[in-house]
DNA sequence: CAAATCAAAACAGTATACATTATAGACTTA
DNA sequence: TAAGTCTATAATGTATACTGTTTTGATTTG
């Protein structure tokens, strides 16, 4: 089996953290497929350098929850009904509140960036190109928490965020969700524009409690496939 | 400097996994002096054990907020006063909630070790007794966060918790203090006890905020105090 | 005597080698 | 043919050795 993804070493501190950074940002955009498994010495082969910093890097992604650590390498998590239902509980009370502060200040860049990021999310929705939704979706959800000044908070939010968006690309390939979810972009960027702190709140909240229904309603079916092959027709292999 | 602190092993799983609850266990008590430095070589010696072990069990604390790496040891993190407020926010958004859970599921055992924890903390703040006040505390607190079911959720509220916990020994040792929370205690304990999850979510939303206020009003001399050497004298110096 | 420079020590970071363990797959057996 | 057992192997876990970097403290110099 050749390596279906190519890491490559990004410069910023001590080989631990590149290859983190690098490994993270492989899940977070969903280029990591669920059952596909992690060996550090693979990758440490793949970058040239030992195992030991692709270990440390892949056993603080398991400390986070972004993967499972087997005796036969890492893999993501899977993820029960229980599991989502949990995370999304602990979203529904940080997310709002977070909302809020970041009604109060994101500044005009910050807007500017939302705005690009929403009108590529409704591009994406009116093209049906699911990658690209999925990217302006994330896009978003980092600008306005990057603009949220309590980091335990910003960092606990989108550390359950993401665990829930490895499984979520599937429910945001779904042609009516995407539509519920771009409305609810909307209705919190212009919560956002008009810095109206309980409106950004509140919609939050809505947007939230919608995210999780329709991840229940299309998850069940969905798990069932995802012990064999998920949608995503898997190539190679003769 | 001799070892202020002996580690033993404890049977459960690997090294790491050991080493890993060793300490943490070790500064959830208190034992761990703030500027304090752990190094990984010598604990590693004083349990007859490889680096490896140590150092992995030592990063994974960094990455829970529990420690704070430097290039000459681990030592305890200093949080700012900032810290403290981003801590307590978090914990006011999802601690209350969590309470009702535990009002709903706590059992009969539950309730019995909660009823004890309690009258350890009214005798010790009876007595004066710092060190059994903060262990009732951690033990009561241990107990009704067990019954939560949301694991993620009791999880990231114990973290958050135990990072101020650790600077809290100061602040519990103030008497007017102790009876603050002691009273809190026994109402939080009285609502779990009529399993009445919305007056286990009021009350621990007050006492939340009570914490809260204790801690900044006695905080700010004792950090300006910390920064030399707190109230305990330095012996030697001459 | 104070400030700057330099050297040695102390530690984490990285590399390599060895030990251990759980799984996959073959092989045996009913 | 199906179920159980066993062995080879693939991966992590642990140990040891080496490297790089920062801090400390001693020494020199103004």
């Amino acid at each position: 089996m050749a390596e279906a993804i190519e890491f490559k070493r990004v410069g910023e501190g001590n080989l631990r953290a590149q290859v983190y950074q690098q490994i993270r940002l492989t899940i977070q955009r969903g280029e990591l497929a669920p059952g596909q498994k992690l060996v550090d010495v693979d990758i440490a082969a793949q970058l040239g350098i030992s195992r030991m910093p692709v270990r440390d890097a892949l056993m603080q992604l398991v400390h986070e929850g972004y993967l499972v650590g087997t005796t036969r390498g890492f893999t993501l998590p899977t993820l029960t009904a229980t599991d989502i239902a949990n995370i999304f509980e602990v979203r529904r009370l940080l997310e709002p509140r977070a909302a809020a502060h970041a009604a109060r200040t994101l500044d005009a860049a910050g807007l500017k960036t939302l705005a690009a990021a929403l009108q590529e999310a409704e591009a994406a929705a009116a093209a049906g190109d699911a990658a690209l939704f999925f990217q302006a979706n994330s896009a978003f959800r980092n600008c306005w928490l990057g603009a949220v000044e309590n980091d335990r908070l910003s960092q606990t939010i989108a550390r359950f965020a993401d665990h829930v968006l490895v499984v979520r690309l599937k429910t945001l390939s779904h042609q009516p969700t995407q539509a519920v979810i771009v409305a609810g972009m909307r209705a919190i960027y212009e919560a956002f524009a008009k810095r109206d702190a309980v409106a950004a709140y509140d919609r939050m909240t809505h947007f939230i409690q919608n995210a999780e229904e329709r991840f229940m309603k299309l998850s069940p079916p969905l798990q069932q496939f995802d012990d064999e092959a998920a949608s995503i027709p898997r190539q190679g292999k003769s």
